[in-house]
DNA sequence: ATGAAAGCGCTAACAA
DNA sequence: TTGTTAGCGCTTTCAT
């Protein structure tokens, strides 16, 4: 009897009897079964599948791998399942742009939001000439099980690239103009933004409400600018000649505040980041007016610079929690081959209104 | 023949036949031995000691590889080898205090650093309320080789804990005052910071220097309140009296500012931090008075903040790049088990000379 | 210099 | 409901 419980005992020293202890003394799945005196595969089903246990060996075999602090090996059972529950995000160095003030509060709650899902985040960097190193690696190596792609902004490659490998991923930004796109994405409504903060402004009296932006090519500033620029029509504003296109810069910014200034019929600004609006705060400065009382500001993005900017910059802020949780979302419904019930979802910004665009404000 | 080479071919369909195509169609070691003609062990060898190889069957061995666009598995590497090449990081939701505005460039760099030994970066979260959260989980489970701790400063319990389970990790911070602590660390001077500032502020011709710091509890703080007390005694101006401790906020530092300028004896600021730089900006605002020709200030971090904010805030800044490599390169001491042959690193700040201290300058 | 065998710790499929 | 068997893809002996 007890050489067939324990097959070959005598014979193989230690050949057919799986190993107890991990290399570490780490408990293992068998360090648990032998413990809890069930099969290996019991504490895995313990894990897995729980309702197919009795509920007392359950509980037994719970309280041993309580007792004896045992965590599933990551590696063998992402061998086994093909699944390593790594998210991968590459990581770019300083952009310019709305990204990058951005990406801490992004990031932490993309980390939370994984985590909610046991999944984990893989950071990693590639040679910023090259936008698609990196992917390609972690991809052959099954190291990921997905990918967020962040910048799709510009028109960049990744998210082509990685729908045509077949590799699982989501979108924050939408896929703007390429029509072969059909990738799961999570953006939010710049132009909804930029409405928000010229009708606060209308609100405040003001009519002509001049707009900062970057350059045409910029998907996101031309998106933000309708929002501006349909506000003003709507309240019977023609926006002819209040838009002004430049480079992300405090210094460029002032510069041409300065030169929208000169017509003093302008008496408020929306800016596509708060870069802009701050290098508008400081011509005001130079000129000694007032912001708020009397040229009022809105920037974009609610980054650290518009919350100790003196007096305090109104600003358009991203839902960035909620994007986190939506992308997390989405990312299940990609890796579990659901049917995507949406292709994409377009989240809406808020004000933050602070003393730059209040007119009864005075220092 | 065919019967030896092919063994049992005929009987058990694909029992002991190696698979030669991973399960997504992916290329494994059996692949690219099977094409190139030699054992897997061969290709084995061929990425991990090519010395061993001929240099023909190396060469053949390659070009296979990168035909296949073959990398290999990493859960079956990780398995194997018992070292994941992940290094783990709490990214910690938005702390108060200075960690927070670098993270970015910290974490930007930490990432390009490890890759550069084939490493990736794994962040987690945690529960708000237990610093330990998280990681205990990530080690038993073999996730992660090492882990890099970044808020060593308030005396947490990180280190202590990890040190106690034997896990492999670097401290970006050293250890204060934990008499127990030997493990690895790197961090910046502070104290050699503050004296940067407050001896430019000198050399401007300031003398009545005054110090916003934080609270009494704060290591960092006192660290570098230390320097600038130093640099002030050096230059026979007695600090008591100029010291004043707040927590980290703008209107805090605003109001203490206005507090420390009733003294007209005082005509400039040194700071804990750019947060409370920019409080100082903001009362010299209220008052009318010109930051740089007037009174100077000079904040800590160069913040994305003291880089816009009007008219330019001279800051001290850290050697984040080189704390990360500096980690990384701890890290792989710790890992090899080398000899530590230095417990920690101090690396000295610079300073960032902006207009709020330039004595010459008038707007 | 190359190959064969074993096994890391886990889970999917099947058997009892 | 529980146990048995096989194998994920790799590297580490050991033999040739």
């Amino acid at each position: 009897m007890s050489s067939t419980s324990r097959s070959s005992a005598g014979r193989e020293p230690s050949r057919r009897r799986p190993r107890v202890l991990g290399g570490d003394g780490v408990p293992t799945l068998a360090t648990v079964a032998d413990e809890a005196g069930v099969s290996r595969q019991t504490v895995s089903n313990a894990l897995n599948n729980p309702e197919l246990l009795r509920p007392e060996t359950l509980v037994r075999v719970q309280s041993v791998i309580e007792r004896l602090g045992y965590s599933p090996n990551r590696a063998a059972r992402q061998l086994r399942t093909r699944s390593s529950h790594l998210v991968g995000l590459r990581f770019e160095p300083a952009q310019e742009g709305t990204s990058n003030a951005l990406m801490d509060r992004f990031l932490h709650s993309l980390v939370e939001a994984a985590s909610r899902t046991g999944h984990h985040l893989l950071l990693f960097s590639g040679d910023p000439a090259d936008p698609l190193d990196g992917y390609e690696d972690l991809l052959r190596s099954t190291a990921v099980d997905a990918f967020v792609v962040t910048d799709t902004y510009a028109g960049t490659p990744q998210a082509g690239f990685l729908q045509d490998r077949g590799a699982p991923f989501v979108a924050f930004g939408r896929p703007w103009d390429d029509p072969r796109a059909d990738h799961a994405w999570v953006d939010v409504d710049g132009a909804a933004g930029a409405r928000l903060a010229t009708e606060h402004l209308l609100d405040q009296g003001h009519r002509r409400i001049a707009w900062l932006g970057w350059e045409r090519s910029s998907r996101i500033s031309q998106d933000r600018r309708s929002g501006w620029e349909a506000a003003l029509r709507e309240a019977g504003v023609d926006p002819v000649g209040l838009g002004v296109r430049l480079t992300d810069n405090v210094d460029a910014a002032r510069m041409a505040a300065h030169r929208v200034l000169e017509d003093a019929t302008v008496t408020a600004f929306v800016c596509a980041s708060d870069t802009l609006a701050v290098g508008v705060l400081h011509a005001l400065a130079e000129r000694r007016v007032q912001p708020g009382a009397q040229v009022g500001v809105v920037g974009f993005d609610d980054s650290a610079a518009a919350q100790v900017t003196w007096p305090g910059l109104t600003s358009v802020r991203q839902p960035l929690e909620q994007v986190a949780v939506e992308l997390v979302r989405s990312l299940h419904r990609v890796l579990g081959h659901q049917p995507v019930e949406e292709q994409g979802r377009m989240l809406e910004p808020t004000l933050v209104v602070r003393r730059s665009s209040e007119r009864g404000w005075k220092p």
